[in-house]
DNA sequence: ATGTCAAATAATATCGATATTTTTGGAGAA
DNA sequence: TTCTCCAAAAATATCGATATTATTTGACAT
């Protein structure tokens, strides 16, 4: 009856919600990289039980976003310019693979939702950040999701999710949008639609080496 | 006090112990593709609690060995001929990359691993099947170990178990020795040790197309 | 003053039990 | 006979409590 009681009654079991609620916390850095994550602490922070909160523990194990301690219980994943590098290398191989399957697989259903995605990431962008790091993610994914490779997009959002990590460490999760990345996302948008998947897969590399480049500099600092 | 009275006190924790044993048996098909995991059952099965066997199933998902439904518990992950297709695409895309990095990172050190893991390989081949499938992963885990991209080396090893397991159900894990892929390791070695990452990685890829094809046609029948 | 060891403290890992949810099976009506 | 609905059974998800293991604190010896 516990879980009746939270404001909303969106989500369906605990381990679920608070799984959700400790993968944001880790990605906006609320819980900083390298901290321990105590459950008594947790079951506090969620008003849940030990349970729910170890098995969430255990799911971000295996999104590298938590780490286990032999019998010393777990910790935010520690963060590395060298960690970084890796992911924005990964990212470029594996969304390239996606992004070619899904124009190679092109069909109208496909361009609609992309040019919806597009459209609500725009309109989005004048809202909270929040907001647009949805959409943002929502485009992106778009963009692989006619790959029809189920395995290849989840190592894809996984990886993005630990890049976002990354951009809220880094800046609070806004100041990126300083740069003209409209522009990038149209390109990209552009020659998905018209099936070009060499200017596509350019454009989009070309857009993650660059927030790369900007937040390798941060980092540096 | 439970966890003393195993034959064998070589697991630390009850949760390590059942999720080595359970992968053990997805992989070899001891539990077959799309059977109800049912705690109880496994319960009796590992004799530990409750706790340890939701918790080693919690991991087996993220290593997409088991499924979880809705609040219907869990469920070995099924297999299909479109898995496995994807299965070797991504090898063979993740590996070269991560080959190529060993390569150009090459040291002595690491060539003595290789031919080391090279020879353990050719010894277990005479012996059982399940000792040289261990000898077979690492000896293919050593030639990607040297990239130092962690990440990278996860996903390669994910991958692998998950082809394993076709192997495993293709044909009981042992008929896929009888083609010569003793010369076609030979080759892969060779090329590595001569720092010659071209060659070694068309012979890497020709290595895995092979046996995909070989299993594909066993799927088929 | 410092290093080592032991007791106290705290945190984890695990168990047994309960409440909720899903599935099964059978009774009654069309 | 077949369909629907309700009740019984099973299974899951979760909680509270306990035993085990790591960490800290303080005392004692050097």
């Amino acid at each position: 009856m516990d879980a009746m009681l939270d404001t909303e009654g969106k989500e369906t079991s605990a381990t679920h919600g608070a799984y959700r609620r400790l993968r944001e916390m880790i990605l906006t850095g609320e819980l900083p990289p390298g901290q321990k994550l105590k459950i008594e602490q947790l079951r506090g922070l969620l008003n849940t039980g030990a349970s729910p909160v170890r098995e969430a523990l255990s799911l971000l194990t295996s999104d590298m976003l938590v780490e286990r301690i032999d019998q010393r219980g777990f910790r935010a994943a520690p963060v590395s310019k060298c960690n970084f590098e890796e992911i924005l290398l990964l990212r470029c191989n594996l969304e390239e693979t996606a992004l070619r399957a899904s124009i190679a697989n092109a069909d109208a259903a496909w361009e609609d939702r992309l040019v919806l995605r597009h459209h609500h990431m725009k309109k989005a962008g004048q809202n909270g950040a929040h907001d647009f790091e949805d959409a943002h993610k929502a485009f992106h994914m778009a963009l692989l999701g006619n790959s029809k490779l189920p395995l290849l997009l989840r190592y894809c959002a996984q990886l993005y999710d630990l890049n976002i990590r990354y951009r809220y460490l880094a800046a609070g999760g806004s100041s990126y949008k300083k740069r003209n990345i409209a522009a990038e996302h149209q390109q990209i948008l552009d020659a998905a639609l018209d099936h070009d998947a060499d200017s596509s897969t350019r454009h989009l590399i070309n857009h993650y080496r660059r927030t790369g480049e900007y937040l390798s500099s941060q980092m540096d600092s």
